[in-house]
DNA sequence: TGCAGTGTTGCTTC
DNA sequence: CGAAGCAACACTGC
């Protein structure tokens, strides 16, 4: 879902959209007591609180840390969200509908937002209210999601920034520094290890299992029994592919507006088109695409993921030595 | 009809 | 410390 090209794609458009403008007022339907106490939408910093310190603020920019968008305001406050599972922002334009003593924002029947057709609407967690008269909604159907806001100073002593391992795509993240954190974990699968934010920030089960396809290696294959570079021309598998590879899936999922397989939208309800693009993930059962490969791609539950790779020409390296 | 599967993270346990 | 397993929640598909 949201990884590092949907959560770029959508700050991308936040800063496109939210320029300039301030937010009115916000609103949400965890405005209870009754939800208080845990660490996601659902405490918002205590909605009262939450509302004191954004109403009134202006939208400065979007920035992305790992799979978290940040949100500078004007009043020296910063937005965290982080989408988890089926986080969506959506910009359009909303009424509050009062069904009852309950309230419901719907989308405007006039406007011609493609995300306003979104079923995601049904849920409605949060809504920015935008001095434009449109809205910014949050929905978040499992309610995984986490919301909260924190002086500009500290956004990044926070411990869900701070962290974070280097950013996946990050210039600085050389092939040296990759190689450095990859063997912090020298014995354990690579599939879990690249999933692991505290390594490298950004990537999911989507693109994991795309480089590990691109660059020939088997989700199981150890780090420490990983050559680091290949003999041969092609640069195929090893670290150095792997590498070189997570940079190009990484690039290419931003290129298509990220991966709509299960049901990311842009900010303007506009799906991505990476999911056309992949060569493993939940492609189970189906002939390897790499040229003259012929395998059979296969599903295998790893670290409690579901991993897909070809066993043909991914290779399985791991270790001997058994202590 | 019921239950496994889905993406991400955090907490508990060993 | 690391790693496995499960919980957080809701919906889809077999």
């Amino acid at each position: 879902m949201p990884e590092l090209p949907e959560v770029q794609t959508t700050v991308d458009g936040l800063n496109l959209r939210l320029k300039n403008l301030t937010i009115t007022d916000i609103w949400s339907s965890y405005n209870s007591a009754s939800h208080a106490g845990k660490d996601n939408i659902k405490n918002v910093l205590y909605f009262k609180n939450f509302r004191a310190v954004v109403s009134g603020a202006k939208f400065l920019k979007a920035e992305r840390r790992g799979k978290n968008i940040l949100i500078d305001l004007s009043n020296q406050h910063t937005v965290l969200i982080h989408m988890k599972m089926t986080g969506h922002l959506l910009y359009g334009s909303y009424n509050l509908h009062k069904d009852g003593g309950k309230e419901i924002w719907r989308p405007d029947k006039n406007a011609a937002n493609e995300a306003l057709h979104d079923p995601f609407n049904q849920h409605l967690r949060l809504v920015f209210s935008l001095s434009d008269g449109k809205q910014l909604a949050f929905s978040d159907m499992r309610k995984f999601a986490k919301v909260f806001v924190v002086p500009t100073s500290e956004k990044y002593t926070l411990p869900d920034i701070a962290e974070l391992g280097p950013d996946a795509l990050a210039k600085n993240f050389t092939f040296e520094k990759f190689c450095e954190q990859i063997l912090k974990r020298p014995n354990t699968a690579i599939k879990q290890v690249l999933l692991d934010q505290s390594l490298m920030s950004g990537i999911g089960n989507i693109y994991s299992d795309e480089m590990l396809w691109a660059a020939g290696i088997h989700p199981l294959s150890t780090p420490a029994a990983i050559p680091k570079n290949s003999a041969n021309q092609s640069m195929n598998h090893s670290l150095k592919s792997l590498y070189k590879e997570m940079r190009i899936v990484l690039e290419r999922g931003l290129h298509f507006g990220g991966d709509s397989e299960s049901d990311y939208r842009n900010i303007d309800g506009v799906p991505g088109e990476f999911q056309n693009k992949h060569h493993a993930y939940r492609h189970t059962g189906e002939v390897c695409a790499k040229r003259g490969c012929g395998g059979i791609i296969q599903r295998l539950k790893i670290g409690g993921r579901s991993a897909h790779f070809c066993s043909k020409h991914q290779t399985r390296f791991t270790s001997n030595k058994k202590k």
